[in-house]
DNA sequence: TTCATTTCTTATCTTAAGTGAACGAGTTAA
DNA sequence: TTAACTCGTTCACTTAAGATAAGAAATGAA
């Protein structure tokens, strides 16, 4: 299972036997039931997560309503804005599948980097790297229709179709569950002719 | 004029005066005329920009038609996506303004972190929280509806709406023009009643 | 100043998304 | 088994955005 986790870090840096051995003995590994929630809005908290299998979901709430906007899966880091800033979150983090995780802290990141400052390198890659991702999704977001962002979608992270129900999936393209479904009809319609 | 720079710097880390002097003499500062195109698309660059007056925006052509991603103003950093991948832009950057700003390329930083290991620092601390900022204006552009959106802006950079085009705004915003101007109608009208 | 160009708004029509309600399928609980 | 619930889809209707064209205003150059 943490072998996962030595995949992803070994993208970024390569560790010594006794760095894995340091970092097997955190028990930072937790295994969740599908729907528990993480994060709640208002809640403070200092976790940061990286998935090693299932699919995890950050949303808001407004004018009663949940909004997705991302959702996290497979060899991905997910970083609350509350950890960042120390306030209250604005948004809820919960568990679409089982899954199982990662859960660390900044402190530990601290005393990590102290002990092994290749680990302050990855971070700033990965950081970078996050970043131009980030960018590009989001040009692609705003210059996109909502038809061509389903397709984009469909391009992307095909199993995100598959696994997550379908009113997330609506909201996380910015659009409401009916919409996504004469979208659909549409593009079906276009295929068969 | 580099004042604007050291105010910057000086947000993240502490800079002696001897650190300042090395800067101040690295010739980087650039001033270009309103309507310049700083890098198009296919075009490969190793150019990062920081903006010390004016404005610059970051806009894709796509089926003939203007995209406009991203203002860049006074005290924002813009390094291109190219830079980090090395390969052909897949975008425009010109000045929407005449504008002073500095242009580095990564070869300076590194012999600039060799120098003075602070500023390693401070790029991860600027990556990490421009990826923060970056993740809350996403969340907030996908939970708008265009009018909101403008509302949005109007609060968080009003100076924008004043010295940018319409055209560039509408789309900035993911609209067309047409619609930019109805929604304004709209939001008048109420504000009317 | 005048003319040409660009920029912004307005109007019309078309298309697609929002809303509320209804339906059926599948699930859960009593 | 039935009743309640959730979820996705569909329908009818409303609202707003896209496409296009035309007109008004601002800008720049001769």
């Amino acid at each position: 299972m943490q072998d996962i986790l030595f995949d992803f870090i070994s993208k970024y840096v390569s560790l010594t036997e006794e760095e894995q051995n340091v970092i097997a003995s955190l028990d930072i590994f937790r295994s969740v039931k599908k729907g528990t929630i993480l994060l709640k809005e208002g809640q403070k908290s200092q976790e940061e997560y990286f998935i090693l299998q299932g699919c995890i979901r950050k949303y808001y709430i407004i004018d009663g309503e949940e909004k997705t906007t991302a959702f996290f899966t497979e060899m991905e880091v997910l970083t609350p804005h509350c950890v960042k800033n120390n306030a209250p979150s604005e948004y809820f983090i919960s568990c679409v599948e089982d899954t199982i995780l990662t859960v660390t802290n900044p402190d530990m990141g601290v005393e990590i980097n102290s002990k092994f400052p290749k680990f302050e390198l990855m971070c700033r890659i990965l950081a970078e790297e996050l970043l131009a991702k980030q960018q590009i999704t989001f040009d692609e977001f705003k210059t996109s229709s909502p038809e061509q962002r389903y397709l984009n979608l469909l391009q992307a992270r095909p199993d995100l179709i598959q696994r997550v129900p379908q009113h997330q999936l609506a909201s996380f393209l910015g659009i409401k569950p009916p919409s996504l479904s004469r979208l659909r009809a549409r593009i079906l319609e276009k295929n068969k002719v």
